[in-house]
RNA sequence: GGAGAAGUGGCUGAGUGGUUGAAAGCGGCACCCUGCUAAGGUGUUAUAGGGUUUAAACUCUAUCGAGGGUUCGAAUCCCUCCUUCUCCA
């Protein structure tokens, strides 16, 4: 959620700013509203203020009959202020809908364009191979991919894994996790897959995504697209110490997308799952460390696919093509010889003070002021597409070469078809 | 599954209808004192939103788990919900 008080002073270069990115911002209905609030409240406020002080004197009174007026004086006035009350109500709930639409603020420094076709590759690394080895094909005849399976137990976009694949994705989500909490001091957390109203508005997927998630019948409960949903909402409405900043944390989980708009896209292979497994990384950060936090976080998330020694490419997401919530985003891409081209497998952003505004997380400086905390988040990394691509990449004569940094874990160094 | 109890400021905790936005203690902060340390003294210390101002000061409104109700007036009485705890099965 943008600063009210920001659309208000600086409309000029606000629209300029959301225009950037495809957004026109229609002002004149929020200034209205703003300004129908204030007066609102002032007057409510004021008939307030004179009801108190007639109930004060009915304290000092001394007949019946001055207890009367005031009685009837108080009644009245409570009258109005009930109505504007309920005025006040309807108009911060209209106010409120409307910022809530409302997307975040690129930084200056993303590139502009209208669409993905403006993105910028910031970095490459490693040597792309070629080869026409699809992911999921050769493990399809010995079901160690069984993609049938899924169906009857669910419906299409669903997977199931068995043996040496099964093990070697849950490996790969352990290396993950060893990686952030050991190497990089991420915090591990534990978190419901299921969650709030609440929690979805705060980190930005509702009211505008409804349609991507999987909700739950019958109650205001959805299934999380992405931990940074539960992991962010750890924050809700507190107040942190500057000096406890930053806060890092980690989370593996499921994540659950609908994928509305997407049929006939990726049908193939396990790319796009309506369920697959991630792990997330999240940071708190003071706003002043907004832009090294988020280099951090995609070193971090790259390195994970450099001890996989698989190559990647940094991309700096247009204006055009930034998700809702975020002012700046890093996609890392990783090789898929099979389609050859990269493709995503960590989304890497900040996203200022547009989540912490919407879920009220502050911190506090030495002079006990409170200002809003940054948030930041990125994918380290996907495991399903991790996987697929590591298939892909390390596949020579019908076996799979398990890179060294999961030999531990999995137990196989090879697997063989 | 059944029966109770409780939710108050950063924390502990008092407060059963009106000078209570809230005692007291702890903690925090500022200053003072002490040769250092330990201890002590004085003061200060909630949040959000209006008004006003160059600003500070000031002032108003709301907030004692959430929402509703009773009342001229509610932290205090009533109802619903949420959360936590205890006991029984």
């Amino acid at each position: 959620m943008l600063d009210i008080n920001l659309i208000i002073n600086d409309t000029e270069s606000i629209v300029q700013k959301l225009k950037s990115r495809g957004y026109t911002l229609d002002v004149k209905p929020i200034l209205e509203l703003y300004n129908q609030r204030k007066k609102t409240i002032k007057l409510k406020e004021d008939i307030a203020a004179e009801k108190n002080k007639v109930t004060d004197e009915f304290k000092t009174s001394k007949t019946d009959s001055e207890r009367e007026k005031i009685t009837k004086k108080s009644q009245d006035l409570e009258k109005k202020i009930n109505n504007n009350k309920l005025l006040l109500e309807r108009i911060e709930v209209d106010l409120n809908n409307i910022l809530l639409q409302i997307p975040n603020l690129p930084y200056d420094s993303v590139p502009c364009g209208s669409d993905e076709s403006a993105n910028v590759i910031t970095k490459t690394w490693g040597n792309p191979i070629e080869s026409s080895i699809e992911h999921s094909e050769m493990f399809v005849k010995n079901k160690l991919l069984d993609f049938e399976s899924a169906v009857t137990i669910s419906k299409s976009r669903f997977i199931v894994m068995k043996n040496q694949i099964a093990k070697l994705h849950r490996s790969l989500i352990t290396y993950m996790m060893n990686m952030h909490t050991e190497k990089y001091d991420y915090t591990e957390y534990y978190v419901p897959y299921i969650v709030n109203n609440e929690s979805m508005t705060g980190t930005g997927q509702l009211p505008k995504f409804k349609e991507d998630l999987f909700k739950i019948h019958d109650s205001d409960l959805y299934l999380i697209p992405t931990a940074e949903v539960p992991l962010t909402n750890l924050y809700r409405n507190k107040i942190l110490n500057e000096n406890d900043l930053p806060q890092k944390l980690v989370a593996h989980t499921p994540c659950f997308r609908s994928e509305a708009g997407s049929y006939g896209k990726d049908t193939k292979g396990i790319i796009r799952q309506h369920q697959f497994e991630k792990v997330e990384l999240v940071h708190i950060v003071h706003p002043k460390n907004a832009e090294t936090a988020l280099e951090e976080i995609t070193l971090q998330a790259e390195s994970i696919l450099e001890g996989l020694d698989i190559p990647y490419q940094r991309v700096s997401l247009s204006t055009g093509d930034l998700g809702f919530a975020a002012s700046i985003t890093n996609d890392i891409e990783a090789w898929f010889p099979s389609q050859n081209k990269y493709r995503e497998v960590s989304s890497c952003s900040c996203f200022t003070d547009f989540q912490s505004r919407r879920l009220n997380i502050k911190y506090k400086d030495e002079t006990k002021k409170k200002n809003y905390v940054f948030t930041l988040n990125g994918s380290g990394l996907a495991a399903g597409r991790t996987m697929a691509a590591l298939i892909e990449n390390h596949t020579k004569d019908q076996v799979i070469h398990i890179p060294e940094v999961l030999h531990n874990f999995t137990g196989f160094k090879t697997i063989k078809l």
